[in-house]
DNA sequence: GTCAAATCTCTTGTATACAATATTATAGAG
DNA sequence: CTCTATAATATTGTATACAAGAGATTTGAC
């Protein structure tokens, strides 16, 4: 889980916009400007362009040739798609798990799990989403398929600014803790069908979870324009 | 599906690269020699070392910082666990597709099927995985369901050498063709459980398939050692 | 005033030069 | 002879220079 410290100047550019983007400081479709960003960050154009593919690769931006680097913002709809497809990974790990999960797995779980009731009882929003995503990853690794572990925790990764939001907009926690109890039971009695629905559940997009997001959404559709 | 056209050098080395590693001249864990290939291709490095990057994006090589790009042909296990990704995602594609089909849709997967029957009629080998790849193509789409039919395209596509070896190591070509059929019939029905069984058995390794790619991989892995 | 064509500028794509790190070879000590 | 430290070499990472295409602007015709 710990990142190795990389020396590239492209792989810190690449985090440094990342943030940017994620954070809402380019609006959508918005053109990155090589030479620009370049004398920004006091590099030559070479990291960046590096950066940029990577970014690329990974959907932040689209790259047009011989025109450039566009920031792409997923719409509503390919926001919607992209939850769903998380929600069928997350339970084909939780499947997987109820088979295959280590009495050392369980037991990470089950302390993540209390770190983050232990967080919103503090009121330590921050720690929360940490924690949160730990008991994800540790699902994932427990599906037993590493290859769906990476492209689960990828998929994870790429919709973490939507998560954020779409949790802080309400106090939607308990109830997402309920979940993760649920899940953890379904686990424990290595109920596969239990475990897959119940994942499905918590990260599915629907009912008042779907206003949720788009409340979420409009508000960064906000950020971007400004 | 026709692809345009692109003038950027980087885009043709790294296809050409690609099929270099699909056809397995590089062994496994082999370094990319980036003066060696640049010279070879009679271009810069600087375009090769962006194929390399988007090279490392599909998970054909891994980067490592200062010491290159290495060929990362998966292992068996790696193999089979994407097997099994691929077939929860097309499983999925069909559960939804047997909703969200079209008519027109319906008939582009028939005229598929119908193209890869002819094309085992006449033994054109070739001819057959071209439109075996439409038809699943076509699945995808039909999912409704654009980041999902892009994901499952993408893992297709990585997949392809495997597949290609793997029916072509035995006769499984009429096997494939009655699966084929028995997922139209569900999609026909709007079946869309039945749907997704049907794909998850068409791509899925179990019992002698599971031999099938064994044997498929052995030769490859010779292949590449050689 | 509007439209089209040509030119000019700006931006990306590629090549090359330079810097920094990893690997290998070599020399020396034990 | 083996192991370690140091130097030499090779390879990657970054910067800069150059080439080429896309977009903007100006000029001209109608």
């Amino acid at each position: 889980m710990m990142r190795v410290m990389s020396t590239r100047i492209a792989d810190t550019i690449r985090e440094r916009i990342e943030q940017m983007i994620v954070t809402g400081e380019f609006s959508d479709g918005e053109r990155l400007d090589e030479v620009k960003l370049a004398e920004q960050f006091g590099v030559s154009r070479t990291p960046l362009r590096e950066a940029f593919q990577s970014l690329a690769a990974s959907g932040l931006v689209t790259l047009e040739a011989r025109r450039g680097a566009f920031i792409r913002h997923p719409d509503f709809v390919e926001l919607v798609e992209m939850f769903e497809v998380m929600a069928e990974l997350e339970a084909m790990c939780g499947f997987r798990a109820a088979r295959h999960v280590t009495a050392a797995q369980m037991h990470a779980i089950a302390r993540t799990i209390e770190a983050c009731e232990a967080a919103i009882a503090k009121g330590d929003f921050d720690e929360y989403y940490r924690e949160n995503e730990t008991f994800h990853h540790l699902l994932y690794e427990a599906s037993g398929n590493r290859f769906l572990a990476s492209e689960a925790a990828r998929l994870h990764r790429r919709l973490k600014p939507y998560r954020r939001l779409q949790l802080r907009a309400n106090g939607r926690m308990p109830q997402s803790m309920r979940e993760h109890r649920a899940i953890y039971s379904a686990l424990e009695r290595n109920d596969s069908k239990a475990a897959a629905a119940a994942l499905r559940t918590h990260v599915a997009i629907q009912g008042e979870r779907f206003n949720d997001l788009m409340a979420s959404y409009r508000q960064m559709a906000s950020l971007k324009t400004g």
